[in-house]
DNA sequence: TTGAAAGCGCTAACAA
DNA sequence: TTGTTAGCGCTTTCAA
């Protein structure tokens, strides 16, 4: 492992003259350049990307912090950071947050400590105060989340509006009783998508009953249950809304067991292919990664120009046949 | 942005004397500890990761570079090393290597070049020899695909065999004319998964026809034409092998609409909620994932000792209902 | 128990 | 055009 040093010793010249080959610098005679180029290779020389990034004080390198690497919504935001960087010369260090908020805090700061050129987070917590000291230095993007308690940059999707266009769009091929399948509404995306399904229901004059109501049917068996539940008696939905993609992916089996009217939040690979198809409203997770990554590069280079701090992208309804699956006994 | 020598100053103590309290170094008076934690508060004092780690000459992350993050077989991969790196207190750096070749070497060259604490690389390409130098200083382990010219070690399937046993199933289930379905052969995976394939048919004394194979047909338009012809006259498939994750993905949709008997290499989400459900050779990435990481730090820790380079995982038939499509005329 | 000195590998700033 | 000096922030000697 030879150092710049060694390479300088070998050539007869000095470290610095060492560096400006290095860097393409111009002030280097042609004769002294090659000489040097000899040595590096005889020393099979390969610089030391820690010591340049520590002398520079910033590491090339964006973080990107996502709940779950295997969704493929985040793969997808993480994927676009990564093309993104990578048109900056940057490498992406990835971590998942996991569903387990306790853990982000952590997590995020040690990736932080380490001086990144910038970081893009999709939050597993509300609170984000913490972040507070970190993003006067480190240029902070949210994405599919805003921050709490902290002003950064977010680029999340119309979840109310998009939630609120699924559930009327049940409504509009007749079913009156619908129910509503979340995460968690400790999770923002989830309350304002809860909020979206209330309007719709409002603007239709149809009553808000949380019995139609099922939260945290996130695995298969869970999904397969509260659906039970949901067309049981008590709760008497025809149709069903799910707002995340856990409890799409959850739900869905048991849809194609016994096909109930669906909508869900969040397109996802094969949605189309399935039988039924499912109707989804379609976000951009590409399009939150590039735009987030964008930004942190702007504010890094603009330190002073001043953004819009929120972004929210429409969302699209596709529209596919399993929200035309009539209510088992019509009204 | 205080560093440690401010801190000693504000506490007035020795900057070595800060850096033993927060390497909790038990030769330290508690009044002396207690007087410099205040310090380090008051200032806001946080350490400089990349400091530690320019001195330290090691930087503790690991590499991860898979063709595509999207696909959740790699995903699932990422994930794995991600999770086993945590355990370490080790960093996560991710790259896409994309479907180019080309880009393979300078994209992990620019990895290592960061003294990473180890890497692990699905490669996309078929010759290593430029690893050679890197893998004498830091520990690179392959998955999915061997190294070529380079002793390192490998995480692989059972990929022949998973071949043959998949391609036999459909054997058993009556069919005589099976088309192979795979990306490029340049790929060793696919390479052994073909000869899987005439394997099998060898075994059941059926003979070999090139026009049953059809490779590139990684879109859905191009299964669709692929599958089309291999339906054909020509070549009169009544069942297909699927050899790979991107063309099961593009050639499951065609599936759905006009059925033929189908097994497909790596199993995916939802393959058991489709109709048909898809029958797969289930690998385990995560597995994968898990032991690569795991070697990674063994090497680090025992430089001599002697380990197996060539790991190959069993590969698991998951039959669900594509394998019992029967041919359109009964033999 | 604490500190002083030196240096990890590289590169700005300045000098020659 | 080339070299010298100095230092990024931390930690490892070694000495006090």
């Amino acid at each position: 492992m030879a150092t710049m040093r060694e390479v300088a010793a070998h050539a007869g010249v000095s470290p610095k003259t060492v560096s400006r080959v290095l860097n393409d610098d111009p002030h280097v005679l042609p004769a002294t350049r090659a000489h040097v180029e000899q040595s590096m290779r005889e020393l099979d020389y390969v610089p030391n990307a820690m010591a340049t990034t520590f002398r520079s004080g910033r590491s090339p390198v964006v973080g990107v912090a996502v709940p779950d690497l295997v969704d493929p919504f985040f793969a997808a935001i993480v994927n676009a950071v990564e093309e993104r960087a990578l048109a900056e010369d940057l490498s992406t260090l990835v971590t998942s947050l996991g569903h387990d908020p306790a853990r982000e805090q952590p997590v995020l700061e040690s990736m932080l400590r380490r001086q990144l050129s910038g970081l893009v987070v999709a939050p597993t917590t509300n609170d984000h105060a913490y972040l507070e000291a970190w993003s006067a230095r480190i240029p902070i993007a949210f994405v599919d989340r805003a921050p709490g308690s902290l002003t950064a940059d977010a680029f999340t999707q119309d979840d109310r509006g998009g939630a609120r266009e699924a559930t009327a769009h049940l409504i509009e091929h007749g079913h009156r009783r619908i129910g509503f399948l979340g995460d968690a509404l400790s999770a923002p995306t989830i309350a304002e998508r809860l909020e979206g399904y209330r309007e719709a229901l409002a603007a239709a004059r149809l009553p808000y009953d949380p019995a139609l109501v099922a939260l945290g049917a996130t695995t298969r068996p869970g999904a397969a249950s509260a659906l039970v539940r949901l067309r049981g008696p008590d709760a008497g939905a025809t149709a069903v809304f799910s707002s995340d993609a856990r409890c799409t992916m959850a739900v869905v089996p048991a849809v194609t067991a016994h096909p109930i009217a669906l909508t869900a939040f969040g397109d996802f690979p094969l949605a189309d292919t399935l039988t039924p198809s499912i109707t989804v409203m379609a976000q951009d997770p590409a399009a939150l990664g590039h735009l987030a990554a964008a930004r942190l590069f702007e504010r890094a280079a603009h330190p002073q120009r001043s953004l819009p701090r929120r972004t929210v992208l429409p969302v699209a309804l596709i529209e596919r046949d399993s929200c035309r699956i009539p209510a088992p006994h019509p009204a």
